[in-house]
DNA sequence: CAGAATTAGGACAAAAAGGTCTTGATATCT
DNA sequence: AGATATCAAGACCTTTTTGTCCTAATTCTG
């Protein structure tokens, strides 16, 4: 029902809405999210050309949240990586829907307007900390950033 | 948001609960959804296996809804062809999540869910004959049976 | 400034979805 | 029975999505 590409993009979300301030470099955002890193690296490029996030360079970098997390709604995330096409105008071009849906395509579209609803009304804020619940993601909070396992280059030649 | 096949699935459906009892060829669906005929086929064949409509081959033959459009829920149509994968367990399989998934994927299986109930509450029946609303799909009721424009083979040697 | 860490961008590969075509089986009609 | 209309099944092609990899640009540290 959502792409992979959607649910990758919220798992980032929410992991960096919760180390907020501290740029997350990609591998470690792929070891916490379990998304293959170099796919990761697209879905985060996505994220900053929406706004998003603010990818810094360097030693030290990462990728940080651009915004307070209790202000970006999954909504917001959605529309960054894959926007939903809701049912403006008759999909079979009939000229007789043109203003009018007929009750199939209406139906279909009043399903999304509740998706749409329903992302819209709820922010990368509300999901962190519940109390009762598990973490977002991630089984320990603010995970200490250490080097991951330096995987020896396949270049291995002289 | 919904796939191909899945919009295709339902005009079809609706198309065929409009025409009840009369079995209708793939060119005449084809022709009244506008999908792609060799397409159509096969997702015609989904809704058989699924056994939301009847196939009858030879003259005279082709599709018939196989029970009452108030009986067909939007949502068997859908599970016919793409099932919905809720979300059960969690999709990092993390072991403190086993049982009671993270704040993130709790909210986007709720949404999941709320499309379940709103696709299940809704018949095929209903969609028909709503007035002040255009007729599905099509711009006169009942076309009648008639053959469509012989395309030339392109195997036109000899 | 040299070197290392990191994102940015895009080429390329693999897998899945969407779409076409051909062949065979079955039913109807005369 | 023969001719024809139709579905059933599946091989095959194309496009989109998902995933990998390499190179360039940038920034930090000493």
């Amino acid at each position: 029902m959502f792409s992979q590409t959607v649910e990758y993009a919220l798992r980032a979300m929410a992991y960096l809405a919760d180390q907020a301030k501290v740029p997350q470099p990609n591998p470690l955002i792929a070891q916490a999210t379990k998304v293959p890193s170099a796919y990761l690296a697209k879905v985060l490029r996505q994220l900053v050309q929406g706004g998003l996030l603010n990818g810094q360079r360097g030693p030290n970098g990462g990728f940080i949240i651009a915004r307070d997390p209790g202000s970006i709604t999954l909504w917001d995330v959605l529309e960054a990586v894959e926007p939903m096409r809701r049912i403006k105008t008759c999909p079979l071009d009939l000229a007789s829907h043109l203003t009018n849906l007929c009750p199939l395509h209406r139906k279909i579209d009043d399903a999304l307007a509740l998706l749409e609803k329903t992302f819209k009304e709820a922010t990368l804020g509300e999901l962190l900390n519940q109390k009762g619940k598990p973490h977002p993601l991630c089984d320990f909070i603010n995970p200490p950033r250490i080097k991951l396992g330096v995987k020896p280059s396949r270049r291995t030649k002289i």
